[in-house]
DNA sequence: GTCTATATCCTGATAGAC
DNA sequence: GTCTATCAGGATATAGAC
């Protein structure tokens, strides 16, 4: 697990990192205050490390722990054996899974900076897996020849910043509805690898 | 202009805003002290604030200079008439002007949340003006029957986010020369909206 | 234009009462 | 588990000598 210290469970554990996760994304990790969590979470600022080691493992533990959400949530989506299947599963599960939790995508690669050499590493190395998934399901497509691309690695990369740009500009009340969004970036998606 | 106060062409003032990208996009603004600043300048913190206001006027003149210059760089390459041959130029443009200033590109993206409100309004403006010539190019490309997509809006935001995720990897001494990587992405756009 | 010194405030983290 | 009080240091910005 990611944790190192302080309890998931608890009330204040949990009112702690939804408050960090918020004010991180609005603000950056460096630029909010213990305090200010602390005021957000609804206590005093020595109350905050009955739950947490310190500022930096909490930005860890909320990274960390996002990453394995999003791992487990993709496994737990059985994608087809067929490869065009399972990139439009993977394309729409991705849009779903990160258009309904914009703060913590969103600090997940906006902090990896502030992470601790160490931090940086082993989230870096669950977000490597992630992509690598895509990646597989790119690399069976092209030898099935029901895509094509130049470059495995850097389709695979062009599909992960052309998907999770959408969390920029994507709002659950704005002009497309999210299976609107779904079905248009599915749409591209499929004509960048097309054969 | 976006200057607010301070000197562009002095020899201190160019090595601290040199200085400040290097940082900034390194650390982060808000990670950033003005000491560091001074200490990378080569000058004592009290000389900054003969060159800027104050680090809010720093960060600000820093992504509204480099807006400015990227917009002047885009109308200098004088885009072709055709639409495809237009989406081409736009697309190399970008790829070798963002691979050329990693820093500033980063923090342009990266530290909008640092900005006053105001600031970020005119900022937020200059990016808008920047990818109204690429959904320009998109719209007369669907016109002229020689491109398709869904939605303009969005096909430009994909192509922005496809073509800006590139500097999160591409290193000049890295397996591919910046021009197998324009022309890897040239190919990925070109389908992304062919007709 | 740069320096040193300083004002004022805020930072992360801890100690110990309850 | 939460509180108050506090520590030691660092933050931005300014003043005034040179």
């Amino acid at each position: 697990m990611a944790r190192t210290a302080g309890s998931t469970s608890s009330e204040t554990g949990h009112r702690l990192r939804q408050a960090a996760v918020a004010l991180f994304a609005r603000h950056g990790y460096a630029a909010v205050s213990m305090r200010q969590i602390a005021a957000a979470t609804g206590v005093q600022v020595g109350a905050l490390y009955n739950h947490t080691a310190d500022k930096q493992s909490l930005l860890f533990d909320l990274l960390s722990d996002h990453m394995d959400a999003l791992l487990a949530a993709l496994e737990a989506e059985a994608l087809p054996d067929d490869p065009l299947a399972a990139l439009e599963a993977f394309t729409r599960f991705h849009l779903r899974y990160h258009a309904a939790r914009p703060d913590a995508v969103f600090i997940a690669y906006m902090e990896l900076r502030n992470l601790t050499p160490d931090n940086f590493a082993r989230v870096e190395a669950q977000r490597r897996a992630y992509e690598a998934q895509l990646e597989d399901i790119l690399r069976r497509g092209s030898k099935a020849e029901v895509m094509r691309f130049d470059d495995a690695k850097l389709a695979c990369l062009a599909i992960i910043a052309l998907l999770t740009g959408v969390t920029t500009w994507f709002r659950a009340d704005g002009r497309l509805r999210q299976s609107e969004v779904e079905d248009i970036y599915w749409s591209m998606t499929r004509r960048l690898v097309s054969a």
